[in-house]
Formats: structure tokens, C-alpha cells, sequence
DNA sequence: GTTAGCACTCATCGCAGTCGAGTGCTAACA
DNA sequence: TGTTAGCACTCGACTGCGATGAGTGCTAAC
């Protein structure tokens, strides 16, 4: 038995009506509500194979069919296929983003709640890491007598920044005297490269300061390490306004995965450089995200960094929607966390 | 009528039984389970009295009796009147900070999670607020032709950075030059304080760069007020552990309120200098939250200084081991992050 | 003042019965 | 050969009801 063109458009209409209405899709409602043209029995046998294929699943044996996973897959390969629907949402995006801050942190957070607005779902923003960037600016800044905050600016306009500690008798000036030395032979390496070159060694500098160096060294290795992009978070109780998630047990299973960040950074950075992921239930390789979906996109920023943006939500998804409103704020924050390149 | 020491004694019980358990206690629990000396029949009577007081509250005539809001409140005065257990928790907590990292942000999630794992509840950990802190150095590190990142370190070792626009031909070595001059001025001066030497503007710098120093004076406004402390939370879904929240509306309820931070930040900012508070149910203020206790304690940051950490739950909330806990945490926060301080 | 006894209340639980949505299958029809 | 009407069947959801038992309030005796 194969799939043919009709038996996707009532597998079309399950989805699109489950997705509506989170009920088990009968063939009456098929036949009637989506003017198929034919008897609820034709719809019956129809659904009947599209179960034996896979694409659907039954409750119970006198409840109506819910899509599979399968199903959602196929759905949204299609989708994904005929290209998404830019529609004016990029401009009204826009407009939730007036009052442009410029640190890092507010426009990922600011994002996260603008995306979970739009959507109904929970949100996910990463900011790029910072592997990629290169250093532009390096300068300590003077804590106490022992202590100095390292910051540092790269090409993507991120900072971040760490207190390490430095010899003794380093006054302000003597710092910045460093600071100019270290700007100068870094400028326009990623930050692993950086950590080589200071850990290698050479150079008057390193001599006099070798603790100095070290400590900066290894503070550029966490920088650059993936754990350390930020994650944000919008709307994490959003996920409760979905009947499937009104049992307390996987409402609590779903809240304690968003708590615990390491794992989604890591499940967001595993997209790699596609423009959009769609992970379908057991696709998440959660087993509490198991009847969610996670939709992600990249955003770029620069050249070679990009951040990603992602939304988790039942698998029951607005697919399409979702699709178009990430697509057009990952543009924003494109345009946004950009406005530092020179 | 009037509350006599027996009474106390049986509704103390009543309220150690409910805590453990979430069940309505009933009479004879109370005359065979805490040993009263007292027949059920007596007891009852007295809940009877205890009801009428307003101390106890009966979900339905045949159920049996749970401590009111009233009755929390006499418990938690009484706890407090006698003195809180400083048990050996300060130790276990100290050893949960050993890799003691140096950043302000860190400590405070690092924090609230701790905190939350300790006691089950939820937890919050809110920054010192910039207010009082003393300048003890400023440093303008340039970020574009445009823009430049201010860098703030205080006497409580906080840093705070934003970027802000700088008039354009200023390289770095002018900036740093502009630093210094703005260290040497603003040194030992608060963030407000500073904020207004700036915006008096006297001094020559300022003729020349009105613009920057306009801009710095902003960003120290916006640093110095209240809404700039960071607030960590830990555990949020904490509370569905607790039958109170097994239904999903109110659980809903609960998280929303966490989300939107700055209802909490001005809850936990009004505490003021008290050492410790406890708000039960609707002393909370906020509907949300009418069944649940908020109990929170500063811990302090130099002189001048201090940070909130706190702890939402149920009403029938083990307030003598949390009351406990967060003093022990306090102490501890206040060794970490009071570790700068020359 | 305390307690035993008793009638009363009421939430909870288990159970049988009903309802109805939805199915699979068969037979007739185009 | 594909479509459809009809029908028996399944099974979850809901309803009503009696039994159970925890807990109370009241009264009378100690």
C-alpha cells in the first residue's frame, strides 16, 4: 500500500483539526467539516490504512485517530519543502523592540518573552557563542590590590567578562599598559587561539606576568567554551495552558528539564548551521520532551557566529506559524545584535 | 474567651501534623499521636475554641481542622521570639560553595539553587542593590569608534557594565585617559552621588564631552536603581511537589507570578534591613501567592549594603528548618561576595 | 473540667448502568 | 474497482447510588 495524494490531504486535515483542537479526529468530523466530498466510511478505510502505514494512532479502539510522530515529520518536511510564510509578522517583531538596549543579556531575555508572547509556547533564545569571535578589545580593570576584571570585546560586540586574579604591585596604569600589549598581539584571534598563543608563551610580557597570563588564558577558554552561551527562557509556564500537559506529574517533568540549562544549550547548539530544525517528540532525545516538539532556527551575527532561537511546545504545534514568527526574529536579532559591526 | 497555654500546645500540634502531612488533622490524631494526656473528646473541644479564635479552619463539617493564616502567624512569632536553630547547617552550605567562583551572577544562581535543593521550596536570591555602593573605580573600554563599555567597580566588588555612546575620535588611550580623570573624581562617591556630580557638570572634561558624560550619568541612574538587582531563582517547579499544587490552574497561577520577576524584586526589596521575614498567605500581597509563605533574610555586603534571599512554599511551610537554612545561606553569601573588600 | 457515648455529616470509593462517539465489516451500488 | 449506507460492536466518560469511615457536636455522667 502506498500514500497517495488523497490519503495526505485527510492526513493533512487530522493533523491541522488535532492541532486545533487537541481531540481525537473522527472520520465524520473529516468528511463534514473539511468538505472532503466523500462518506465518513471512505474516510474510515482511508484512516484505516494510513494507521496501518504508521501515520496514525489510535487511543482506543472506539476514539478517533491522533497523528504520529511519523505524521508530524512528514507534515512538516512538506512544509519546510514549499518554504515558509514570511508574513508582516517581521514587522511587528519590529516594533516590540523600540526601545533597543544594547547589552547582550536584555536583548536575548527581551527576545525570549517577545517570542513566547507570540507564540502561546515556551522559548528558547542562545546567545552565539563565543568561539568564533574574534577579539577586537582586551582590557583589566583594576578590582582590588590582587584582583582584576578581564574584559574583553570581540567582533560581535559580546563582552564577557571575569575577575582573575593578578601578581601583586600592578597599579591602574600598569594594567592598562598590559592591557594595550595584549590587545595588540590578540586583536583579530578567536578566543582558542588567544588561549594558545598566551599559553605558548612567548614574549616579554608573559615572563614578568606569567600568573596574569595564565589566569587570562584560562579565562578565555571558558569564554569560549560552548557551556558558557546564555540561555533565556520566556514563558516556561506557557506549556500548562495545553491540556496535555494538565497532569501535574509531566508538568513537572517538562519544568524540571527547562531548570536544568545544560542539556537544552546542548540540544539547541546540536542544530549546527541549518536554518531551521524541527525535532519531533522522541526526536529531542529527551524522554520528558518526548510529546513535545522543539522548532528551532539560526540567527546569524557577523560572519561566522550565529545564536539559535528555538520553541518547545506539543507536539500538536503550529508549525507553520512558528516557523514564520522564528524566521523573522532571528532576522531581528540579527539586525539588532549586529549594530556593532563596524 | 481566651488562648491558654493547653490550647497553644494543641494547636502547635496541629500545625506540626498538617506541615508533615497536608491532611486535615482531626482530634483523635491529636489525642494519640502527641501524646496530650487529653481523650479526643477534649480536644475537641478545644479546636472547637481554636476555631472560634479564628486560629483553625475546617474545610467541611466532617473533615477535620487546618491551621489558619492567624495560626501560622502565632507560630512564626513564637519561632522567632525564641530564636532561630543555628544548626550545623552552615557548615553543609559552606561546602556547597567550593569552587567559589568570583562572579557576582554565578554566586547568586549558584545560590538560589542551593538553596532550593536544601529546603525543597523555591527559592529566590536577589542581588545586593547598587544603591549604596561606593565607586571605586570606573573604566571606559572602547567597543566601537561609537561606543564605549562603562565598567563600574564598587567597594561591595559589583560590577555593573553598559554600553553607551561616546563622541566620536576618541581612541582608547583618550578613554582611558577620561577614565582616570572620572576615577579620581567620582572615587568613594555612590552611584546616585556620582550621578549627580556628573550631571552637575563642572570640570573641564565635561565641557568637552557632555555627550559622554551625560551618558555615564544615565547608565549609573539606571545601574543605582532598584530594578537593576539581579534576582536568581531556584527550583521554581518546585511547588508542584506539593498536593496544594496539584492543580494545574494554580500551579499556573504561581509560576506566572515568578516570571514576571519585578513583583517578587519589590517584594523581597521591602523587607528593608530586617534580619528576617515571614509573609503567609495573603500578607504576601499578591493574589497569586495567597496560599503560599514567603519567608526571606537580608545578608550583608559591607557596610552599608545588603541582598535578600528567600524562600516561597505552601503555607504549612517547615518555617523553623527554613528560617535555619537561610540563615546559614545568609552568612555564607555574605563571606563570598564580601570577599573584594579590601 | 474531663470523658464516654452517640447521632449526624459528608467526602470518598466502588459499582452498575447508560450514553454516545467512533470503529470495522459487509453488502449494495455506480 | 472504488464508494457508500447500514449495522453491530467497543469502550471511555458520565451518572446515580449505596457503603464506608473519618470526624464532628452535643449530652450526660464522672
Amino acid at each position: 500500500m502506498m500514500m497517495d495524494a488523497r490519503k495526505f490531504r485527510i492526513l493533512q486535515a487530522i493533523i491541522d483539526d488535532y492541532i486545533l483542537t487537541a481531540i481525537p479526529v473522527g472520520s465524520r468530523t473529516i468528511s463534514k467539516k473539511y468538505e472532503m466530498g466523500l462518506s465518513s466510511a471512505t474516510i474510515r478505510n482511508e484512516m484505516s490504512d494510513l494507521e496501518e502505514l504508521g501515520y496514525l494512532d489510535q487511543p482506543h479502539v472506539s476514539a478517533g485517530r491522533i497523528p504520529s510522530a511519523k505524521a508530524y515529520r512528514l507534515y512538516v518536511d512538506q512544509l519546510l519543502e514549499r518554504g515558509v510564510i514570511p508574513t508582516g509578522e517581521s514587522e511587528s517583531i519590529h516594533s516590540y523592540f523600540e526601545d533597543r538596549s544594547r547589552q547582550m543579556e536584555d536583548v536575548i531575555n527581551h527576545a525570549a518573552k517577545v517570542l513566547s508572547g507570540l507564540t502561546h509556547y515556551t522559548s528558547l533564545v542562545l546567545s552565539p557563542k563565543g568561539q568564533e569571535l574574534r577579539i577586537r578589545n582586551l582590557q583589566l580593570v583594576p578590582v582590588s590590590s590582587t584582583h582584576a576584571l578581564v574584559v574583553i570585546v570581540t567582533d560581535g560586540g559580546i563582552m564577557r567578562d571575569m575577575v582573575v586574579e593578578v601578581g601583586e604591585g600592578l597599579d591602574a596604569d600598569a594594567l592598562y599598559a598590559i592591557s594595550r600589549t595584549l590587545t595588540e598581539r590578540l586583536s583579530g584571534m578567536t578566543l582558542s587561539e588567544a588561549q594558545q598563543a598566551l599559553a605558548g608563551g612567548s614574549g616579554d610580557m608573559h615572563h614578568h606576568h606569567r600568573r596574569l597570563a595564565d589566569n587570562v588564558a584560562h579565562f578565555m577558554g571558558q569564554a569560549g567554551s560552548t557551556s558558557k552561551a546564555k540561555l533565556a527562557l520566556g514563558g516556561p509556564s506557557n506549556i500548562l495552558n495545553f491540556p496535555e500537559y494538565s497532569d501535574v506529574e509531566k508538568a513537572k517533568g517538562f519544568l524540571s528539564v527547562l531548570e536544568t540549562k545544560d542539556k537544552l544549550v546542548d540540544l539547541l547548539e546540536s542544530q549546527g548551521e541549518m536554518a531551521f530544525t524541527v525535532r519531533i517528540g522522541p526526536e529531542t532525545g529527551i524522554p520528558e520532551l518526548s510529546d513535545c516538539s522543539l522548532v528551532t532556527a539560526t540567527y546569524r551575527l557577523g560572519d561566522n557566529n550565529h545564536g539559535t532561537i528555538g520553541v518547545i511546545g506539543p507536539t500538536r504545534m503550529h508549525y507553520g506559524q512558528v516557523l514564520s514568527i522564528l524566521n523573522a526574529m532571528g532576522q531581528q536579532l540579527s539586525i539588532l545584535l549586529g549594530q556593532y559591526k563596524e
